[in-house]
DNA sequence: CGTAGTTTTGAGAGGCGTCAAGGAGCGTGG
DNA sequence: CCACGCTCCTTGACGCCTCTCAAAACTACG
C-alpha cells in the first residue's frame, strides 16, 4: 500500500445508496467493509487501468469523473462510457482476466478498490450481494444497448440531447441541479462517445443555444428548456 | 410443462464446451442438469420474450438463430445482437426483473431454459459456475463495447466486413466453414444492427462482389478473399 | 504575456439516406 | 404445373447531413 491508497469504510460512506445493495444489516455491511479495503487516488489525465492490464479488482468511483474507451488497431478510439460517483468500473476485465479498455480520470478522482476474488467470495455468502453484483452487470448491458440504439439510429441533435438529459439526470440523482452542469470532458470526447466529430458537437451545441434551449459557456451548460430537449429525443410523445 | 417443453441433460449435450464452465466433475455436471430442467421450442418469427416481460430465466440457444432488439419511443428499432447455438440470451432482464429487449427467433429454434434463481443458488455452491456466470456477463459487455466502436467510428464497408468476419468466425467455432455462410437475417436486420439502411447494406454487398471479395446469392455468402475483408476492417496491419 | 490546447465557425465535399421502380425467390392455391 | 401475391433484394437518381479541411478566437497555464 503506497501513498496513493487509503483505508476506508462503506459503512460510513455517503454513496452507500448508490453503490451497495439495499437492506443489509450491520453485520453484513461490516463484512463488506472488508472487501473495500482501500481507496486509490487518480490524477486528472492518468489511467486507472489500460487495455491489457491484469484484471484484479472492480472500482467504485468515490469522487471525480472517468471515461472508458476502446481502440481500433489503427488508432481510432471510441469512448464507451463516462462514470461518476457511485458507478462501477472494470467489469470488462472479468472475461479474459485482462482489461479490454482504458479507464482515464477526467478530473482528480478517488475510487474504492474491490478485489474481485473477495467480491466473489462474499457473493457466495450473501444472496443480497450476489444479486446486486448481477444487477450491476445487467445494468451495464442494458445501458450499452441504449448507446447502440443512440449510435445506430439517432441523428446528431438527438444524440446530443439524449446525452445532456442523461447527464443531468444522473447528476440530479447525486444531489446536483437538474438544469445546470459542468462538462468534465472535451468536445472531442463527447463526440467520440456519440459517434460524431468534435466540430459537429460544437455546431449542435451552438444550434441549441440559437434555439434558446440551452446556454453554453465552455464546459458550463445551463438547460433552459428541458422539454425542448425531450422533444428532440422523442418528437411524438412530448408537447 | 406443455408440448413446447422437453426434458434434457447438459451432460449429454454436444454444446457443452460452449455453454458450460470447463473442468466440472461428474457430480457437478449432474447438479447443472437440475438447472437446465427444460427446453423450449420457438418458431421462426416468434419471440422468446418481449420488452416488459417478467424476467425469470436465462436461455442457452441449443439450435436456431435469434436476434435481440430494443425500440425507441417512436418506433425505430435497433438490433443489439444475433445469437447462435451455445450463446446465452436474457441477461438484460436481471437488473429490473423485466426484459428490456425483444428476443425473436430468425429460424425455428430450441433453447435450454435456466431459471435464474436456480442459477444463483447453484452459483453460491460452485465457485466454477459462479465465475462462469460472471464471465458470460462480462463477455457480453465487452462485445457491446465492440459494437459501439463499430457504430461510432467505422464506415459502411468496414462495418459490413467486420460483421461478416465475426459471423464466419463464430460459425467456424461451431464446426462450419470458414468461407461460406447462410445469413439467417434480412438486409434490413443487418442494417439495423450495423446502423445502416438496408439499401446501403445491399449496395455494400454488391461492391464487395464487384471487387471479387465475396459471392452473394440472396442469403448465401461465400467469402473468396478473407484477407481483403481484414484489410477493409484494418487498413494498416494486413497485407 | 506567450504557448499549447480547446472551441467555434466557415466553406466545400462526399458518404449515406431517401424515394422510387423493378426483379427475384418462395409459398399458396387454382 | 403454373399463376399469383408477398416479401425481400437490387439498383438508380438525388439531396442532405455530417465529415474534412482550414482559420481564428478563446482559455488555461506556465
Amino acid at each position: 500500500m503506497d501513498a496513493q491508497t487509503i483505508k476506508v469504510a462503506c459503512s460510513s460512506c455517503n454513496l452507500r445508496e448508490l453503490c451497495l445493495p439495499m437492506g443489509l444489516n450491520a453485520g453484513e455491511i461490516d463484512k463488506l467493509d472488508r472487501i473495500v479495503s482501500t481507496r486509490r487516488r487518480i490524477k486528472r489525465g492518468s489511467a486507472l487501468f489500460n487495455v491489457g492490464d491484469k484484471f484484479t479488482s472492480l472500482y467504485a468511483v468515490r469522487s471525480g469523473f472517468f471515461k472508458t474507451c476502446v481502440t481500433t488497431a489503427d488508432g481510432r478510439d471510441q469512448v464507451t462510457g463516462f462514470q461518476m460517483a457511485g458507478e462501477i468500473i472494470g467489469l470488462d476485465g472479468i472475461v479474459s482476466d485482462r482489461h479490454s479498455c482504458d479507464a482515464v480520470a477526467l478530473e482528480d478522482a478517488e475510487v474504492c478498490v474491490m478485489p474481485f476474488e473477495q467480491v466473489e467470495e462474499l457473493s457466495r455468502e450473501f444472496t443480497t450481494l450476489q444479486h446486486h453484483v448481477h444487477k450491476i452487470m445487467s445494468r451495464e448491458i442494458v445501458r450499452d444497448h441504449g448507446v447502440m440504439l443512440l449510435l445506430g439510429s439517432m441523428r446528431a441533435e438527438e444524440r446530443l440531447a439524449t446525452f445532456l438529459l442523461n447527464l443531468v439526470q444522473r447528476l440530479h440523482a447525486r444531489g446536483f441541479s437538474q438544469s445546470e452542469l459542468v462538462l468534465r470532458m472535451t468536445r472531442e470526447e463527447i463526440g467520440s462517445y456519440l459517434g460524431m466529430k468534435l466540430e459537429t458537437v460544437s455546431r449542435t451545441f451552438s444550434k441549441f443555444v440559437d434555439e434558446g434551449i440551452i446556454d453554453v459557456k465552455q464546459r458550463y451548460v445551463q438547460i433552459k428548456d428541458t422539454d425542448a430537449l425531450r422533444r428532440i429525443v422523442n418528437p411524438q410523445n412530448c408537447g
